[in-house]
DNA sequence: GAGTCCAATACTTTATTGCGATGGCTGGCG
DNA sequence: CGCCAGCCATCGCAATAAAGTATTGGACTC
């Protein structure tokens, strides 16, 4: 019986499995290594720290470069430095033992209490595409954790951050980063919606002093009082006094404004238009409305670092005034997705 | 003195740095057992695949479950299978333990010639922002690495990289993904570029067949024969039926002739325009400029897939249209860069 | 109720790792 | 010039951790 179960071994061996291998002799034990070398500049002083004997340490790293084939310091007197390769590896073990952390908060957090729900706030002006993704991203690295997408107006979503009723916030900037942290997830230029048949669209981009008088604006100071106020600033720095309108984020009501003759006004490029409607961009500027995430640093959502590492992914394929999609990743060898040229997707509504 | 050497020891597990700490228990190893667990369904069969004694398997596991306070199997009658948590868990494994192999293969090859030059093909359509943003990523991995970008026809770059004479290349779709994969970097709007007084910028969407009898195309058959024969067919099946000019990558030259009234012609959308030229889309079709890097399979750079993980980060931040400023990543609570509604920057020439 | 399959446990054996000591090397300093 | 100090590599030995062997016990099947 014992003889029959040691040959099991020997024959799985040469399998396909995935039995030993060169790369299963570096551990993450070596990644702390590493750093600690790296950072001390010497293995004695290292060792000190790991804390383990200057000669475990001296060993350990002579093993590992002896298993891997790859000098990863260069000794020389009076210290030990890091070879071309040892810095490249460094790099890697910094973010892997980041990496290693977050995963284990993250997993602990599942495990207790089945992972407390995500509370992700998020304000009026963000796209649902953008929630989606984050929703998105979420449920796919913790199946069974739960999101829950709460919306407000920025000044509320951010005290609720702030106060820790709510895990990371979706909203646009500009927002005050005190004593929280940002991550933008994506940036739409602001363009003017004008009839097709007002003497403005025949311009390509519009002057900002024709604007003046004519263009409204139906921000809400309640809903994000300073975006409210910058794009004040924004208009006055061009000469531009706008009409204060009631406050609305409802396009429809702000396409039917305009296609009444009533104003101009400032909508998202990718916005889908009222077919007597179009757009134009203002001369000389760049404005833009930018999403961004945003959390606590001393947040206690252990799911937080992961998901931001993804997101970052997730916002991927810059892809221009078409908001949808999901990434798609075309990794290993599979049917070419996306022809180019080649929807014939209407892009308006 | 091996008395302070050992108090030195004692001090330091107290301090901030990094000595023995939870995290420690999660090895690379048991990324591999919990895998094979996951995989095979029971602790037996796994012990046979890692390989390992079942008791040795059985045990490491609850005792990785108990110093991190995780749960990760389930055990009942007729096998053991994974928690919420070791579900998540297990994605990281898999995560994890490939990049470690990627990390050695890159840093191995570093090691051995210091790394041989990444060989980066590129087509003439490639927007050079793509381009360096690409080698940016390469320097940032690999400080000491060299890359060498060269540019040739899209079928000269396919060749050359099919036969192992480019590490990688960054083409414009269509491609046939013919014994290489792909990976999508960016998709940019192809719109029509007319003279402000032209009749059809009147239109804010250009009808297909308005365009019949005056578009010119300026694809090179050599440069890219198959986007050529896309183009050609997209074109037909709008029924446009188009001039066939002088194959230019010249963007000035292609403009100069809509000045010239001698055509209209297509083009990206952020391309910076002359004054007295315009932009319009095409009513009912969403033609896009695929940008993508291409690779082999069985590629022998072993810096490629560390590569091609960072540059879907670096392909981050959807910016629709304003194809400047490389990745920002605001993470930790830093200046707020951008503050939206902010530049004034001309994206005119 | 015997057979089977599986995980867990007890105990033994092996391997790893740690420690202290030593030697070689280099650079600084008297 | 030579001595000392600092550093890394190596060695022998001891402690610890991990793996292996054998066994137990539970649960399901027939």
């Amino acid at each position: 019986m014992e003889v029959s179960l040691r040959q099991h071994h020997r024959l799985l061996e040469f399998r396909g499995a995935c039995p030993l291998s060169v790369y299963d002799h570096l551990e993450f034990k070596h990644f702390k290594s590493i750093v600690a070398i790296a950072e001390e500049g010497t293995i004695t002083a290292a060792a000190t720290r790991i804390p383990l004997a200057q000669s475990a340490l001296s060993r350990q790293i002579n093993e590992l470069e002896d298993a891997l084939h790859i000098q990863i310091f260069e000794r020389d007197r009076a210290g030990i430095s890091l070879t071309p390769a040892g810095e490249s590896l460094l790099r890697f073990a910094r973010e892997l033992l980041q990496t290693r952390i977050d995963v284990v908060k993250a997993v602990q957090a599942i495990h207790q209490s089945t992972m407390r729900p995500f509370r992700l706030g998020f304000t009026p002006f963000i796209e649902h595409q953008v929630i989606s993704t984050v929703c998105d991203a979420y449920r796919d690295l913790f199946p069974k954790g739960n999101i829950h997408p709460e919306n407000g107006d920025t000044e509320d979503v951010i005290r609720r951050l702030r106060a820790a009723e709510l895990d990371a916030a979706l909203v646009t900037l500009p927002v005050l980063p005190d004593g929280y942290c940002i991550q933008p997830v994506m940036h739409e230029p602001l363009v003017v919606c004008v009839r097709k048949d007002d003497p403005l669209a025949q311009q390509d981009k519009l002057p900002a002093e024709s604007l003046n008088g004519r263009l409204a604006i139906f921000s809400d100071p309640r809903h994000h009082p300073r975006a409210h106020q910058r794009l004040l600033e924004m208009l006055e720095a061009q000469g531009i006094n706008p009409k204060i309108s009631n406050p609305t984020f409802n396009s429809e009501h702000v396409q039917w404004m305009v296609r009444e003759r009533l104003c101009i006004a400032l909508i998202r490029q990718s916005e889908a238009l009222h077919e007597d409607l179009t757009t134009r961009p203002i001369e000389g500027v760049n404005w833009t409305i930018d999403s961004a995430i945003a959390y606590r640093k001393e947040h206690d959502q252990e799911a937080l670092p992961l998901l931001l590492r993804d997101l970052e992914k997730r916002f991927s394929v810059a892809e221009p005034s078409s908001p949808k999609k999901p990434p798609q990743r075309v990794r290993e060898k599979q049917e070419q997705q996306r022809l180019s040229f080649g929807g014939q997707n209407n892009t308006s509504s």
